[in-house]
DNA sequence: TTCATAGTTCGATGTTAACCGAAGCATTAT
DNA sequence: ATAATGCTTCGGTTAACATCGAACTATGAA
């Protein structure tokens, strides 16, 4: 017979300061080696590997060897899920505790979750796609309309290339600053690629915030009005 | 350290089996005691109280006081959301991980939760009865049918002593074992009343654990067919 | 009042696990 | 080859915390 739920053994693995660190590092989508993981969350090398040992073994992330580097990043969408709804909930209690930097509000109002688009325009993105007709679906079964395969394909985005059958192409993820669902799958990646490539907006190096051009917003607003 | 946005607190609280147990057990939405909660985590009062404290401390359960009883519940939606998606992904990677502390081999195959039977044989128990169609209905409304009464009155219990109006005559109750249920309300009561009385296990002094004879265990396995 | 039940608090104990120094691999550079 | 870098493993120490017994508080019942 199973033990207790193994939503135990998960929420130790999050629950140590040195991993948690880790994990919201990761969130930003980028893998990233040992040594700087073990940066971010100010322990030595040595300890770090131990954390990270146990993080792969609990398939909370996916190791990847390159050379003599080891590349980390978080496993899955639904890893990232996990920490977002977490970070939501810790966000709005600990209001008192959370350091309120400058970042803060850039990240609130755009942001990369994983490898798709969150905060505030995120969560506007996905209702515009909800509110237009473009997907349609409860948050188990969301899929992509007609109307939705035109639009994105008159985005420039190929709806082929995204035909893989192990990732589901439309999934919702729950927004920490929101509490709304943005888009995630590979659909939401490909629009936050899309979105960068056509130059509407610039992620930021060594953050998760996406900062959007004047025009680039404009656009952005033009092809999802609320 | 920068102690890193609270999902590391909101980790740990979670991370600790007893607490987990606790909390999936309140996912059901009832609110429940503290005695309760300590028989479903198997561990004593005091450890519960402290745990309890814990978990209100850190806004994950709301405690409402009523006579000398304490009733818990899940603070809010949030909280709800949180567990669910971790179970969601506890249950996706099985169990795949060395768990801490079984604690007592004894309580997981059978205890008193409460009053009525739990672990490994409550849980079977239960989930023969609605195989065998004795009773009906989902986790609100759960009914005994007729066949069910004939089958109890030739287990010997009466059912005319059971007919309380304060406490419900079936009711279910979730396991340690996450997502199973077992048999609870005043039937789980005379059901354990009368496998003590039949002399077919009985109760550890001092422990919750109860313990099956050779031939007791066989009435139960024919009694109770999976 | 006296007793019983439900829960909290305190103190002591035992287990766990995070942490880092040092040594051991593995890969790349010189 | 030899050195240097990136990471892992081993060992021992330390700090945290889950656990339970015992004592205490509070509500309800006899």
């Amino acid at each position: 017979m199973k033990d207790g739920p193994n939503i135990a053994l998960l929420g130790s693995l999050i629950g140590d300061p040195a991993r948690a660190n880790m994990l919201t590092a990761l969130t930003s989508g980028k893998a990233l080696t040992a040594s700087e993981l073990a940066g971010e969350a100010g322990i030595t090398l040595q300890t770090a590997s131990s954390h990270l040992a146990k993080l792969e073994a609990g398939a909370l992330v996916h190791r990847r060897k390159q050379g003599r580097h080891h590349y980390f990043c978080l496993a899955d969408e639904e890893v990232a899920s996990v920490i977002e709804t977490m970070m939501g909930f810790a966000a709005k209690h600990g209001a008192l505790r959370t350091r309120t930097g400058p970042k803060d509000p850039a990240l609130r109002k755009a942001r990369v979750c994983y490898n798709h688009l969150a905060g505030e325009y995120g969560v506007r993105m996905f209702d515009s796609l909800c509110a237009q007709g473009y997907v349609k679906g409860s948050a188990k079964t969301l899929g992509l309309t007609g109307a939705g395969q035109e639009f994105l394909a008159e985005m420039g985005i190929d709806l082929q290339a995204l035909a893989t059958p192990r990732r589901p192409l439309c999934k919702s993820c729950l927004d920490w600053s929101a509490r709304r669902s943005h888009m995630a799958g590979t659909l939401g990646t490909a629009l936050l690629a899309q979105i960068l490539t056509l130059k509407w907006a610039i992620r930021q190096p060594d953050s998760r915030a996406i900062t959007f051009s004047r025009t680039g917003e404009k656009r952005f607003f033009e092809h999802f009005p609320v």
